[in-house]
DNA sequence: TGAAATGTTGGGGCG
DNA sequence: ACGCCCCAACATTTC
């Protein structure tokens, strides 16, 4: 549960409507405190500060975070770029350090007369508190601080349930609570800016000296498939919205189709808002989105929103079961088929072509996503927390938010989660959404050859076809780790546990 | 936003 | 014509 007066202090009512008015003096100079928000377009915090004067942009790595909040390698290869692009952006003159965030602002309002800090806000209950004391802290230095809401459509603290308790359940969440409240803020437009000191960085090397990018260089095929700029996230989004969407509901599923938009690592930085995609959704229906893709496409849009609100209330989300049951949970401790998980080596051609996709391109197709977190958490026995930490590490659009959410639905141990004895049978998920093995193929060259029959489940096929080939189980793709119907049973009887000692 | 086990139905082969 | 069995196809229940 959090505490209310920490909330008091960490939200402002007053500003959130769009024709605010930040402070009463005509020129001021502003730092606009960037950190998951990094565009220019639809910023409330910039927007504001651009409105009442001089801005001065600041990024700041902050090196005071424990360590599990620190973002993964993948992250901070897309950072890097994202970094990169929003400087160019401004002129250059976006100015990137690392270090103290307090120390460093209060440094910068000293050093460059600025009266006044905006940022917008982020819902970890760390980066809250952290957030809380910089905003008090640099308030008993004379100096005045707006905080903004740039990330969320609907702020959680503002959809509840009659009683006054947040909703647990997804769809009464999004059907009752949030389409009945008010509308989303409209996007805002870019504001001319006026960015202070009047001298360019040498950007690149700035943003080099936080060293984000990966020393060995794992990152040429991420290199490939990803432009991670605020540019390219408008341009994904009207393709998706031109071409993909009315097909949403039907595609989705596929992982060999771009049947999604692919916008979660720009969602992440902030390189777009979801106000952007909701009314750029909006505006080309004509507002009128009840089609089946379009509705499904902005209820996920809604999850999104749904696991930040849980993560809003519930602060421990990515550390502690939701549902307390799960505390006594026979977790299996094996780091050898962890191990195999996180390689690709399971044995399980969907799960593998999943991980590894992960590994090369730091992505996973949403379904699949699914199908590997069944498979560790139910087939494997292990913790899902391991899960969420490997994600965390490799995903190009780790978010703290939906990475506790979703690992914890999928564990069957979070709010409105998938039941424990909903078991996927990778084999048949994989002969469902990867009929032709597609995706495992491209994932798994060793298997190419093998027919669609077996694809699913060479362990099945007759050692004869499997030499025609070219394939050698344990040799050149591994035997299944687990037997999926002993390890289903395995896990129905450890759920069983769970029950008798409710 | 499951899968497997179990139950029901109905057509066709066959004696 | 009839009963019986088989089994696919679908529905329901259970985990």
């Amino acid at each position: 549960m959090f505490d209310i007066s920490l909330v008091n202090l960490f939200v402002d009512k007053s500003c959130t409507n769009v024709n605010f008015t930040l402070f009463e003096r005509a020129m001021t100079t502003t730092i606009v405190w960037f950190r998951q928000d990094l565009r220019i377009d639809d910023n409330p915090a910039l927007y504001a500060a651009a409105r009442e004067g001089d801005i001065l942009p600041v990024y700041i790595y902050d090196t005071t975070l424990e360590k599990q909040h620190e973002p993964g390698g993948a992250s901070k290869w897309w950072l890097h770029h994202a970094l990169a692009d929003l400087s160019s952006q401004l002129d250059n003159r976006l100015f990137v350090t690392a270090g103290n965030p307090f120390d460093i602002l209060k440094n910068l309002c000293e050093e460059n007369n600025a009266s006044h800090v905006v940022w917008n806000r982020m819902y970890e209950h760390w980066a809250i508190q952290r957030d809380s004391n910089i905003k008090q802290a640099l308030t008993e230095n004379g100096i005045r601080v707006k905080s903004f809401n740039g990330s969320l459509l609907w702020e959680p603290m503002d959809i509840l349930k009659k009683d006054g308790t947040p909703y647990k359940v997804y769809t009464p969440y999004y059907r009752k609570g949030c389409l009945n409240a008010e509308h989303p803020r409209l996007p805002l437009a870019s504001p001319s800016l006026n960015i202070l000191p009047n001298i360019k960085f040498d950007a690149i090397t700035q943003i080099n000296s936080l060293k984000l990018l990966p020393t060995i260089p794992w990152d040429t095929e991420i290199n490939r498939q990803w432009r991670p700029t605020s540019t390219s996230a408008k341009d994904v989004l009207s393709h998706f919205i031109n071409n993909a969407i009315e097909s949403y509901s039907d595609k989705r599923n596929l992982p060999s189709v771009k049947g999604t938009s692919r916008l979660s690592p720009f969602l992440h930085f902030g390189q777009i808002s979801p106000n952007q995609i909701w009314y750029a959704v909006h505006d080309a229906f004509d507002g009128d989105v009840s089609s089946k893709g379009v509705d499904t496409y902005l209820s996920e849009i809604a999850w999104r929103e749904f696991s930040y609100y849980l993560l809003f209330h519930f602060d421990d989300l990515g550390v502690k079961n939701f549902n307390p049951k799960f505390d006594a949970f026979p977790w299996r401790e094996s780091q050898a088929e962890l191990t195999a998980w996180q390689k690709g080596q399971t044995g399980i051609p969907i799960v593998d072509a999943g991980m590894r996709e992960l590994y090369q391109t730091g992505y996973m197709h949403n379904r699949v996503r699914m199908i590997v977190g069944s498979f560790l958490v139910k087939n494997l026995l292990i913790d899902w927390r391991l899960g969420e930490r490997w994600f965390w590490d490799c995903l190009l659009d780790a978010d703290s938010a939906s990475n506790a959410a979703s690992w914890q639905w999928v564990a069957g141990s979070g709010a409105d989660a998938s039941p424990y004895f909903r078991i996927f049978n990778p084999i048949l998920q994989g002969e469902k959404f990867d009929k032709h093995g597609t995706y495992v193929r491209k994932y798994c060259p060793e298997l190419a050859q093998i027919p669609d029959k077996y694809i699913h489940k060479p362990w099945e096929m007759p050692n004869l076809l499997l030499n025609e080939c070219g394939v050698k189980l344990g040799k050149d793709y591994p035997e299944p780790i687990v037997d999926l119907k002993r390890s289903r049973q395995r896990a129905l009887d450890a759920f069983a546990t769970l029950k008798e000692t409710a």
